[in-house]
DNA sequence: CGATCTGTTGACTGTTATCAACTCCGGTGG
DNA sequence: CCACCGGAGTTGATAACAGTCAACAGATCG
């Protein structure tokens, strides 16, 4: 990941959301940073920590990870092209810990930055504060799934999300992507115990609907998976074409699938 | 209620989590506004209305509800002085239900209002955000207490916000409080069937933590029922002399309370 | 090549949901 | 005034779900 390129997974997620001009990608290549690469379940940031900076995720996962005698609750996970820490632009103190899911490359990007296009570009003004409002919604989303749902929909859940976002920000073409947490991160994710995690990827395995192995998942049937977790994207608020583009998928992924899954004809 | 005295309630609420300068209570008393009385399980907002106006929650509770497939699941709770849909201020859809719990008032305010006074008052500025950002907090702690506590902690810990915020805006001063909540909603927001609030309640009664009776509770041992929620209200964003001022209370509560609550003597 | 982390399995326990019945209460209409 | 009704709270029996403990296999990494 070269340093000059870092600001397009920025204009890629932005475009997942609202549409940007060249002017605005002109100003967002001008993004300054320092780039830091982290090992599987490094701190990023720190609950305490006040920064100057917002983190760019550039590659792998993040979370942010309660670890306050919750027995380390994850609260939300971080695609590359998210900022956990927008919101810090304004300041305020880091209330969480900001950990890695498995390798991460993260660029630190001046506050000054974000706030100085906010100036130039009503329209990435905008943009930006979307993002924030759908980290809340995505927020409010899983505490719909922890409260209403049992531990094979949660995870299912989670699976179709990480899915899509993946997919809007140009990852994950065919079904497939890597996957580098561990069976324990997914437990912590969803409110459930490491053993019942594991049985529950069995199961969603031994239905079909998905492989996963050597970190990688492959979504073997997304009509089903979707199904399975009555996941319904409106809330993470993409721009229809990558919503619309994704559900249409009949779900004819992999090397072996014969007789493609889901709707038959018209 | 008076429409005259309106803004106090988020002059209230916006002193509870910062200083607020007379000049700025000056700015706030021009609110204008719709004066609004509902019904119990009344709606206020729906899902998909795009409207010009913020509700601020004059008197009683409300929360926003999803209602698509969750049977209902209760996101977050608002007490008098909150401003549910503060952040749809710079404009975009609703995405749940906001509906009452218990009788409520509320007031319709224009968004332009809260424009100006932003740009009138940087120190409004910084509150609205901050109010904005605790929102988010809340909704991880949230998220934390669905996702890593059993039933009897979850609701000991909704009691314990409640009572927490009722008390950072002036209500609530004897450990005492209106809650007209039904048992059915008190399931909703935890994530429980009703049955199981219903004995979850009872187990809450029967340790002598509290009292719940005519749709008004009475915490008998704040100590305990912090303890036992393993509540920190750091995540409330308050200013300290608001939670300090709870977390002193030594325990001798409710209606006959002689001698004055708070701090006794170093 | 041993140490450690991750994934896997079985047996058991504990928590919570579900179903069904019944009470209590306030309101409403006969 | 009383009969009736619906909503809310309560209870017990049962079943589904998920947590815990313990052991072990396989991978990974110094």
């Amino acid at each position: 990941m070269q340093v000059g390129f870092a600001f397009s997974k920025l204009a890629d997620r932005l475009n997942s959301v609202s549409d940007l001009s060249d002017d605005d990608v002109e100003l967002l290549a001008a993004m300054p940073g320092t780039v830091k690469h982290f090992g599987t379940h490094h701190h990023v940031l720190r609950r305490g920590d006040d920064t100057s900076h917002c983190c760019l995720l550039l590659q792998g996962y993040s979370c942010w990870r309660d670890d306050e005698g919750s027995g380390g609750q994850i609260v939300s996970i971080q695609v590359p092209g998210d900022v956990p820490d927008l919101s810090t632009i304004h300041g305020s103190r880091i209330t969480c810990n900001l950990v890695t899911l498995g390798p991460a490359v993260v660029i630190f990007v001046p506050h000054a930055f974000f706030r100085e296009i906010s100036e130039q570009s009503p329209a990435l003004l905008r943009s930006l504060l979307k993002l924030m409002l759908i980290d809340t919604s995505m927020l409010r989303n899983w505490v719909v799934n922890l409260g209403s749902r049992d531990a094979l929909t949660r995870v299912a859940h989670l699976l179709c999300e990480i899915a899509m976002r993946l997919r809007a920000v140009g990852l994950n073409k065919d079904f497939q992507m890597p996957l580098p947490f561990t069976q324990s991160d997914l437990a912590a994710a969803c409110g459930i115990s490491a053993v019942h995690a594991n049985r529950t990827i069995q199961e969603l395995r031994r239905s079909g609907l998905l492989q996963w192995q050597a970190k990688t998942i492959t979504i073997a049937d997304w009509n089903g998976l979707v199904r399975l977790a009555e996941f319904s994207p409106e809330y993470l608020g993409l721009r229809h074409q990558f919503t619309d583009e994704f559900r249409l998928e009949p779900s004819p992924p992999q090397f072996h699938a014969r007789n493609p899954v889901g709707v038959s004809s018209p």
